[in-house]
DNA sequence: ATGTGACTTCGAGTCCGTG
DNA sequence: CCACGGACTCGAAGTCACA
């Protein structure tokens, strides 16, 4: 299916980001005001979420979104743009 | 219709780093793989991009999706309070 | 070379549920 | 509380003719 690395990427920032403030999907469902089973879709990499959407989550999750961005961006390990951690 | 400030702003950076580098939007799609009518939507912020593309245009443009966000963000900062960018 | 309205198609996004 | 599915609606994706 639709596995692209950045949507595992988003999806694993979302995830990390959410449970380091103790929300469950169902909270992050309600303060973003998307649904719950969407949540829990984008966190499976199973969405190509929109750039309002994201801004949604980013803003619910306490970031700008460039920021939801950078964390997605460490966890990708592919080539291109470069990328210093460590 | 749905102008929303964030797709303007995201608009706007779109079209600034296209233009700092002497591109076409004609030029962008090609780089891209999306349609030249699309981009000019983007940029007029009439469209509200998914995070795909958001990547697809990021890396035509030589930059981290995040940074195009940071660009997009640094134009929202403009409401009243002056700010300097370049 | 870009703006724009209109158009079709397919996936984004919702809501019901189950294990 | 979460993964996952089926069935749905509506908007993003993608294209075009013309200004």
């Amino acid at each position: 299916m639709g596995t692209d690395p950045s949507l595992v990427s988003f999806g694993r920032a979302v995830r990390a980001l959410r449970e380091s403030q103790n929300l469950s999907q169902e909270a992050l469902a309600d303060a973003t005001g998307l649904h719950r089973t969407y949540i829990g879709g984008i966190e499976r990499a199973e969405r190509n979420p929109s750039l309002m959407n994201i801004i949604r989550l980013a803003r619910a999750l306490g970031v700008p979104a460039s920021q939801l961005l950078v964390r997605a961006e460490q966890y990708d390990l592919s080539r291109g743009t470069a990328n210093r951690l460590n």
